[in-house]
DNA sequence: CGGACAATTGAACCTTCTCAACCAGAGTGG
DNA sequence: CCACTCTGGTTGAGAAGGTTCAATTGTCCG
């Protein structure tokens, strides 16, 4: 736990995720408070970059819930990695001028402009830490897809989240809010939702899991993440 | 393509991808000859990196193949993404103290040192394009482990192997070599050997691929990308 | 109350896995 | 020069996990 500075009073989940990757400065959660105050909001299915088109800078989410999403020409559609507020969209070296993918918001959404880290070198190292992340993230998920069943998945996919928005302390005692449908979690999990249905009804019955009006409680996440062997891909240091 | 300078005949498989993905200068060409100079040598099986251990800093491979892996507990194994010459290994911002999965040499391998960035931009920004590139391999995976038939995954994953090798020049008329065993190809697609040999039959009989002997021909790339609906996550400029 | 969207359930089907056996080639040692 | 062994490729048959299609229920909201 956090020793609670002068600064940490009223963190937003985006910037005490930020400050909890490395330790920021005070100027640098200044200038991260200031970004904020120029956020837009966005509905729901819009899309927060999109696929070949150019990419206006790099951006962090404040609040709601976004994925990566790749549509197949006969209509498979895959979400690639979510994105949780906090989250850094459109960052990537300062390499590519056009959107990989597209990046499309699964609820309404608010999002600012990330503050350029030239001047803040802890926040520079904040946004690679976010950055090597994101990675991790990228890598677990082609380890579920790969050679997990469909109740490891879903049951990794959980703790990931879970482990996320920790970060951004978005996870009370009783849990998080968790705005997916069973459809988009199947985009997610290479699953359709029909069979989502199903492994949620076992998780539900094994007693590991209660995804109720779009919250999310765990009864014992740590012995659900013993039990299923996972590791978590990235742990705040104890400060 | 590419208009041949004085400095580019004796180019590398490793330095010819590094100079496509963005216009080397000839003082930063020098720094990967000489950093070619330290090359170390290592067996097939043998880690380049090893999950939770110190990163040596940013690596380049210069001749060989290795993969990212990772082995759930109860010996299941999922290859996470394929390391080719000239891809940069261990280089994740300088973020990262300590490896978040293994790299495994699938060849004999030779690998040397990056040569630091500091003085030459142009060597920063390879570094960073070959960064993103990673990143879009890395969605790439996503999606054939989430939506793609295991026809279209062998398909798709071989034409990127070929889009890639391509780029380190290393693609000649009748095909590319491929050092893959049926089993590291399953590891790679989230199949078992069984299944990719069955699959890699029926790509054969419908005359898209050939695989023998470790050389990998195909009749009609640019037919077979379209046939699967195909995009290149990278294309080298025109220039 | 009607409409839309999400969740739920059943039954048949299909892709991929599992288990098991067999074959081919390369290297090794007698 | 030939058994021996090891690794990788090939094939068959049955089983399992997940999909598809289709219908039903629940819920929110105007």
């Amino acid at each position: 736990v956090r020793a609670l500075g002068h600064a940490t009073r009223a963190l937003s989940p985006a910037s005490l995720r930020l400050s909890r990757l490395a330790a920021l400065s005070d100027p640098a959660l200044e200038a991260l408070r200031a970004a904020e105050a120029e956020a837009t909001f966005l509905r729901a299915r819009r899309e927060l970059l999109t696929h070949g088109m150019a990419i206006t800078g790099p951006r962090i989410l404040l609040s709601g819930w976004a994925a990566g999403v790749t549509v197949l020409p006969d209509g498979r559609r895959q979400f690639l990695n979510m994105v949780l507020p906090g989250d850094l969209v459109g960052y990537h070296g300062h390499a590519d001028p056009v959107a990989p993918v597209s990046v499309v918001a699964l609820t309404e959404v608010t999002i600012a402009p990330a503050p350029p880290s030239d001047d803040h070198p802890t926040l520079r190292e904040a946004y690679e830490i976010s950055h090597a992340v994101d990675r991790a993230y990228l890598l677990a998920q082609i380890l579920r897809l790969g050679r997990m069943t469909a109740q490891e998945r879903l049951a990794d996919f959980v703790l990931e989240l879970r482990e996320r928005l920790e970060l951004a302390g978005l996870v009370t005692a009783d849990g998080f809010d968790a705005p997916l449908t069973q459809e988009s979690l199947g985009d997610v999990l290479g699953l359709t939702p029909v069979h989502i249905n199903r492994t949620l009804r076992s998780l539900r019955f094994d007693g590991d899991l209660i995804w109720k009006g779009g919250r999310i409680t765990m009864p014992d996440p740590a012995g659900l993440a013993t039990k299923i062997g996972r590791v978590p891909a990235f742990t705040a240091p104890d400060r």
